[in-house]
DNA sequence: CATAAGCGGAATATCGGGTTCCGCTTTCAC
DNA sequence: GTGAAAGCGGAACCCGATATTCCGCTTATG
């Protein structure tokens, strides 16, 4: 739906400021040397970054910078006066959920039990930040950013997996990409729960730790309580409909 | 980003012609007493359907007419000679998923085992038709008629719940809501498998198979064994990004 | 208090896609 | 065989949805 190009009238400036020759583009943020913003603007950016997570995280890529600015407070300007375009503000909410990531796995690497690492690092991952879901798809230096990303978790995840399958915690039929495409599953429940704008903050973080923990104690076993109250009849419609 | 309403100049046409006075309107399919298809029309019909049905499983309502015309061979023209607008073929879609949902419980409830029931048709389910998806959510009217084939289905299926939660074969605490949420991930996750256009046809059934049996045995047990391969990296990758 | 940085948000330029229209083709009844 | 009705394709049309720009007004800051 949305255009594939910018649409508007962009004549050719580049997405972002190219400094380095290889590797990555840095997205608009890191300035590195201009005077610090003055102090409301720096405000304003806090409160921007924030509205982008929550909105891109709801609605994907397809959220309008309009529908940012106002859950930011800001207008649209204030937004184009920080990022360039669209696509350098998604990629700064990328790198930021990535390193939120990174720390979580190296904090969970350092101080979990190895035979629980991999659960604990699933649930908090969930309950990290909402998930990036289709914000990836649309341009190929996002959609490269996207892989590195992965790229420099995989390992770490990895060790985490083969801690749990020494330990006999885990089946050793799963790999990693099982716990990619678990993990996205939740999300993705989580995100049709809160899509649309009714009855989303409750549901939404709990059906999804409900969902995981369906999959990790699996519905035939029985020693364990799934946590949460099931959706009740107005939430499911709500779900199964999302109007 | 669909427009909610119809943008096109459709002065005030309605979505289908009603003639019962309650319950649904029917779309433009049953026509009872016009004489018959000329055999070529027929055909092309049938050729829509099963295009629309496709189509739609893999993008949702933002499948666009063209896409669809274009996958059944036909022109823009002749789908709209057979559904006067988008939505009623939406409808004609979903009736046709819906009785064979039916269908698909009333053998399930009549010939297996009272403990293995709702398993089994959790899979026959996941592979009978992809996932309507996103279908539903853009008009009142598709919303109620989705209503209304759920209300039809979920007696059926609570009761292979109840079946199975008496043989002792599923957790006392799984309720309805928790199997509808669990077809939906893996419904999710084919989709997710399926979309855009390269490694789909091997991945996406597997894959929601492979899902579902962690979500029937759980990640913690051990004696069974996952259905086919993992994801190869290039198919995660493609997963994960979705060009 | 001057001034540059910031701000809001209406206006602009496109674009995608549902729906319509119409001249050409195919089927069917006689 | 033949003419009319039914069907067909797909270009054209129209509209809503944004990304992005522009510019006059505000507000920190020195």
């Amino acid at each position: 739906m949305a255009p594939r190009t910018a649409p508007g009238p962009r004549p050719d400036t580049p997405p972002a400021t190219r400094t380095g020759p290889s590797t990555l583009a840095e997205p608009t943020l890191a300035e590195p040397s201009s005077r610090p913003l003055r102090r409301d603007a720096e405000l304003n950016l806090e409160r921007i970054l924030a509205a982008a997570q929550d909105v891109f995280a709801e609605s994907g890529f397809d959220a309008s910078m309009e529908q940012i600015a106002n859950r930011a407070g800001v207008g649209v300007g204030t937004l184009y006066r920080r990022f360039p375009n669209k696509e350098s503000l998604v990629l700064a909410i990328m790198e930021m959920a990535n390193r939120h990531s990174e720390a979580l796995v190296h904090d969970v690497l350092a101080h979990a039990a190895p035979a629980e690492g991999i659960f604990e690092f699933m649930r908090r991952c969930v309950g990290l930040a909402p998930s990036l879901r289709a914000l990836v798809s649309r341009s190929p230096q996002l959609a490269e950013t996207h892989r590195t990303m992965v790229d420099k978790l995989s390992p770490s995840i990895n060790r985490l997996l083969a801690n749990a399958k020494a330990a006999g915690s885990i089946r050793s039929d799963v790999t990693f990409s099982d716990i990619a495409v678990t993990l996205m599953s939740v999300r993705l429940v989580e995100d049709r729960c809160g899509e649309h704008g009714a009855s989303d903050k409750l549901g939404r973080r709990q059906q999804g730790e409900r969902h995981l923990q369906l999959l990790v104690d699996g519905l035939r076993a029985k020693d364990s309580t799934l946590p949460h109250r099931p959706l009740t009849r107005a939430q499911l419609d709500d779900l199964l409909v999302r109007e």
